[in-house]
RNA sequence: GCUCCGAUAGUGUAGCACGGCCAAUCAUACAGGACUCUCACUCCUGCGACUGGGGUUCGAAUCCCCAUCGGAGCACCA
């Protein structure tokens, strides 16, 4: 006989009936980020760890909020470290290291402590020894197509087998430097007839002769530790409790797990994320932007079309913002691309309420009023905080955008903001009367209501993502340095310089 | 080729560990409307999703299997 949900409740009446109540309440849906799974008075430790071969970027931001606001809600360490062990293939940038603590900084996730890995080479060394010494790792000479075939047909390699003075011997000359580049490798040893080929003994060391670009490294060593051994390392020798970090190096975890029961070391709590995309920028590699900033096809790594955190800060996003950005959108495994969109209406809700108000005219033309009174306009500076008024010298000539007029005919009746009403009396030249200042007018007739500035108004040129406003904006705006404002009807703008004539970059609308 | 992940509205996201509270959350986008001397802000309203197929069960977004799609690893990159 089959019994529905009423007999379920019935029953459950007789039988407990006070759970009836825990099945009646509602859950709360969580937002944001999950709770870490954290040990009572556990202190949690944890790192973001950049290679600085270029500027952060939107894609970085996610590791350093995610890691440091876990940090902030539980308590403990927030530690930046940079994995700058390969000195060829993605070579660091001298610069990008400041740049990295500077935008931490900005983003209100100040690392407790700043490690790199190139100080390190010692302890990677001391460590790469015990290995060796214990038979856990092995000095390879295997030609990388040759290892791969061993390693498809799971059969060690010959040099799999060398007793531990053997390797020891074979270790020293590669430090001392006896063996030339991809000569020889050291490999952890780890199940050379493990089902997934990707864990089949992975490499831990290999030679480079190319110098650091650290002048306190330059060419000290040649050999050089790879990610995987490089940062298994580090996160215990640095006592990390937690991880997160994307999902591409989710196999780092069982390939380190290796050496971590080799050392007697318990693995740190790990959680992965996927890859991050904006709609708006297609990929980019670090790479490709430099050679396009050398090209000139971009003015630099703040340039307004770039997804680097200095370009924003450029433009006048809020760290907050990002920070929310970052925040909501939770640490799933899913791949997402989404839209600035989003980050935009984040900043928006910020700075909405600080920015002052200014009429930007882009595509200028002039409208001659005729009788027109010289006098002075004092718009508010923000519509509802109270922060005081602009001042606006107007005389016979006003300038408006292009496409506000462009389809205007003789008649035709638009309200300037702020400023008075006009009749088109000619299409061109353009020209108009005043017709009286009465809201109540401009509103019964249902008059456009469009923004003008001045005929002395000071040049104004707006960077945007999708390129460059010219127009005259009030003079006024100069005193808006380094400050978000917007321009009515156009947009937000972070006023950069002001110095001849106003540059502003573009924020978003 | 082998291995490992993942899949909820246009875009993100909550719910999945422990199956009934889900006629599925929130945000953003979009559409309509209100307000407004900005195309901004604010406020209402609407829109819109459990990848597909089997199975288990009284009951499946949730558990199991298969398929499809997407991502990743098997580097002397990080």
């Amino acid at each position: 006989m089959k019994e529905g949900p009423e007999e379920w409740q019935a029953r459950l009446e007789t039988i407990a009936p006070e759970l009836i109540e825990e099945l009646n309440t509602k859950k709360e849906p969580d937002k944001g980020l999950k709770p870490l799974d954290v040990k009572e008075g556990e202190s949690v430790v944890m790192r973001f760890a950049p290679n600085p071969n270029g500027p952060p970027t939107l894609g970085s931001t996610r590791g350093i909020v995610v890691n440091s606001e876990y940090v902030k809600r539980y308590g403990g360490k927030f530690i930046i470290r940079f994995d700058d062990t390969d000195p060829q293939t993605k070579r660091p940038m001298l610069e990008a290291y400041d740049w990295y603590l500077e935008d931490c900084e900005w983003l209100d996730a100040k690392p407790d402590e700043v490690v790199i890995a190139s100080d390190n080479m010692e302890v990677y060394y001391d460590y790469a020894r015990q290995l060796l010494e214990m038979g856990h790792a092995y000095v390879c000479f295997c030609e990388g197509g040759d290892f791969k075939k061993f390693k498809d047909a799971k059969e060690p390699c010959p040099h799999r087998d060398h007793a531990p003075e053997v390797n020891l011997e074979h270790w020293d000359k590669m430090l001392a430097g006896e063996y030339e580049e991809k000569a020889a490798v050291v490999r952890i040893k780890t199940d050379i007839e493990h089902k997934d080929p990707a864990m089949r003994d992975f490499g831990a060391f290999r030679i480079v002769k190319t110098a650091h670009p650290r002048p306190e490294v330059d060419d000290k060593y040649v050999v050089w530790p790879l990610l995987d051994f490089e940062g298994a390392i580090e996160d215990h020798v640095l006592g990390m409790t937690h991880i997160i970090r994307g999902k591409d190096l989710m196999d780092s975890e069982k390939r380190q797990g290796y050496i971590y029961n080799y050392l007697g070391w318990e693995y740190p709590k790990t959680t992965h994320w996927g890859r991050v995309k904006m709609h708006e920028f297609g990929k980019f590699s670090t790479s490709g932007l430099r050679q396009s900033i050398e090209d000139g096809e971009y003015s630099g790594w703040d340039d307004p079309r770039l997804p680097t955190l200095r370009a924003l800060r450029r433009r006048g996003i809020k760290p907050e913002a990002i920070r929310k950005f970052m925040i909501d959108m939770g640490v799933g495994e899913t791949d997402v691309s989404l839209s600035m969109d989003t980050l935009y209406a984040e900043n928006r809700k910020i700075i909405d309420t600080i920015a002052n108000r200014y009429f930007f005219v882009w595509d200028p033309v002039e409208l001659e009023v005729e009788d027109a009174v010289c006098c002075t306009v004092n718009p508010s500076l923000h519509p509802s905080e109270d922060r005081g008024v602009r001042c606006i010298d107007i005389g016979s000539k006003l300038l408006v955008c292009k496409s506000d007029v462009e389809s205007a005919e003789v008649g035709d009746m638009l309200r300037m903001k702020d400023l008075y009403n006009i009749e088109i009396t000619s299409v061109s030249p353009l020209k108009c009367k005043c017709i009286g200042d009465s809201m109540e007018d401009a509103k019964s007739n249902k008059m456009r209501i469009i923004h003008w500035v001045p005929e002395d108004g000071i040049p104004v040129k707006v960077l945007a993502p999708q390129g460059e406003f010219i127009g005259i904006g009030e003079k006024q705006i100069v005193d808006e340095l380094d400050n978000v404002v917007q321009f009515e009807r156009f947009g937000f703008c972070r006023i950069d310089s002001v110095d001849d004539g106003v540059v502003a970059y573009f924020t978003h609308k």
